[in-house]
DNA sequence: TCCACATTGGACGTAGAGTCCAGCCATGGA
DNA sequence: TCCATGGCTGGACTCTACGTCCAATGTGGA
């Protein structure tokens, strides 16, 4: 792995970093074109050359799309929280070559933060973030949004409307939340066995059909 | 034991001391007369008023001695390392009237300073997080924050404890997303069905028993 | 030492999450 | 007009996991 030309020419960029953000950060080398890991630089979870790079919703061969992403929440198995950030890197013909991801446990920082600010503070501050008061709410909004967009009344939209406010409500782990669904298939007009059957099919978009 | 005048006396200093030094300092007043404890604010361990004092080796009864001890370290049971200072307040008469001491945690800081050193960076106190993304998350702040506010680790909170800090959660709708039983309850270090027997008594606080 | 009480694992009943299917309606092509 | 296709539907079904209950086990205090 270590012989592949490109990791020849952005290995120093990707120790310096590793060196700079010291033993809190991870940086990776991913291969947008086998969506496989080249190099990994003081690796954090287990994953090594040659695994699977799980990227999944970032596409690195498209043209159009941005070059950075992030900084955006992942969260590793044994719970410590991480911030990360993808680049695609480019060739001297403007193709992507690699795709950089620098992982940043938050954890150690947080515990810092939340320590010596607790040394300040008088009365025990309340941490209330308490955003989705009423994850119904949310649900309205993604749907009434979506509607006004596209200038078409609920029970006018297509399957693919229907499958975009999906996608939604899903990024907006909606799901997760018990009773959501029937909630959700009012909201859209639809059954709950449509639902159900456009989350299978937004959820496993290759399996189109001969599944059976 | 409130009524003692030595502790009418002492009791605003100590509370000032408590308050300044946030969850992570015990401020303890003894009786160098019975070797017992007057009176605790912030209580690390579970002494209470009345329990013998074990200075031990400070004889606060000797003229000669001087009037302030330590810093020295102290280990409790759990590990936690304290920084503690004493000190002989006396009457007007230059009689003893009461030994101070004050028990700083010094793990927590320890960690941060660690941290920070490990960094080579100053500190860039972070605001709290506004959008939690991952409620398991928002389940270990909870916890989290109970934890550091009262000083005892997860596993030693009492009931009174786990009750406040599922009120929180159950404030937070954390129960309200499929899944999270099993996760608060591995956060609390409580089996499954205890979990289910104090939100019982959250719920139901009228109904203190007479239910059979 | 014994008692009271909190905690535990496990068994159990049930609600709700997903799946599957046969039938219905709409659209569109002959 | 008729038929074929494809999505939508209600309903029946399975299975996960939610919540309850209980006997057994610790554990701390008189």
């Amino acid at each position: 792995m270590d012989d592949d030309p490109r990791v020849r020419t952005w290995a120093p960029v990707c120790r310096a970093v590793a060196a700079l953000l010291g033993p809190y950060a991870e940086v990776v080398l991913h291969d947008p074109g086998t969506d496989r890991i080249l190099a990994v630089w003081n690796p954090m979870s287990a994953r090594g050359p040659g695994d699977p790079s799980l990227l999944g919703e970032l596409d690195a061969l498209d043209p159009a799309a941005p070059d950075v992403f992030g900084p955006y929440e992942k969260l590793l198995a044994d719970g410590r929280r991480l911030s990360s950030v993808s680049a695609i890197l480019r060739d001297a013909d403007g193709r992507a070559s690699v795709v950089l991801c620098v992982n940043l446990d938050r954890t150690p920082l947080e515990q810092a933060a939340a320590v010596l600010s607790a040394f300040g503070a008088p009365a025990a501050s309340r941490p209330e973030p308490l955003f989705e008061h009423d994850w119904s709410d949310r649900v309205q909004h993604v749907v009434g949004s979506y509607v006004r967009e596209c200038g078409r009344p609920v029970e006018r939209l297509t399957r693919a409307d229907r499958l975009a406010v999906l996608a939604r409500l899903e990024e907006a782990r909606v799901f997760a939340v018990r009773r959501a669904t029937p909630v959700v298939a009012r909201a859209l007009g639809v059954s709950r066995s449509t639902l159900y059957g456009l989350l299978a099919e937004l959820r496993a978009p290759n399996t189109k059909d001969h599944a059976r």
